[in-house]
DNA sequence: ATTGACCCTATACCGTAGTACAGGGTGCAT
DNA sequence: ATGCACCCTGTACTACGGTATAGGGTCAAT
């Protein structure tokens, strides 16, 4: 299977095809004797399983990561230990917007007030209290 | 005060201070007759609240946008309307990283399997069933 | 008067994750 | 044999949020 081919089924761009196999997420394909790259069928698939890594907040470089655990067939348990300090920054980034979503509506109920009245003040209300 | 002691009373790069003055993000200071800037003492705080809000997930053009809606605010109204707009930015981003610690929490359910055992592999656990 | 810390502007560079384009080669149909 | 879609490499460009460097000026202490 051509570039094109396994690009268009993975729903990315040929330059994005050849990005990930600089960045070392995709083996080098074998070429054909016209230098063309020939993957095989279920790169497309591979890419999107990519794909929904990075959708889950994975960096390329944590991807190669997994990828190579993978590859190099060592433990469930790494890959498991990644997943669960993802887990942890998802927890704490939520834990943060929710803290932030918490300050902007003090701030909107401290602008409960008459027009023209400012002290209710978004940016402050960000500002940690020993500012 | 001079852009140094701006800078390290915020714990940012002197060179991070100017480009927040070039992005909007900072008033252009007025100059000592040397044409250094000098800063009224509460720039290193504003500063401070800028990184808090970016470590929250703004981006710095999304906190521009709160510093404007600030600073040229011409009713507490409009204010009101654009923090809860941000609010329910918040409750979406929110959303969407609950979505992904699910995901990810179903992956490593899955990887609830003996070392070795390479059925279980968060890469695959990513890939769409339709693959 | 010179050192050294600080400041100025302008420009280039870093990583991340692509995207675009130049300048060429391949392969197939008409 | 000509056109066209596709492929190749290499380079440059985008946005983001900085960081570094070049080449100068300022200022206080020695």
């Amino acid at each position: 299977m051509r570039i094109g081919e396994v690009a268009h089924k993975a729903g990315v761009n040929v330059q994005t095809v050849r990005l990930y196999e600089r960045l070392g997420l995709l083996k080098k394909p074998r070429r054909l004797p016209s230098g063309y790259r020939d993957y095989p069928a279920d790169t497309a698939r591979f890419i999107r399983s990519i794909k929904r890594a990075q959708e889950l907040g994975f960096t390329l470089s944590e991807i190669r990561s997994l990828i190579e655990l993978r590859r190099r067939a060592r433990s469930a348990t790494e890959m498991r230990a990644m997943a669960e300090a993802k887990i942890r920054d998802l927890d704490e980034k939520i834990r943060q917007l929710q803290a932030m979503r918490e300050a902007l509506i003090r701030g909107t109920e401290d602008c409960k007030c008459a027009d023209g009245h400012h002290k209710c003040l978004i940016i402050e209300a960000f500002a940690e209290d020993d500012g």
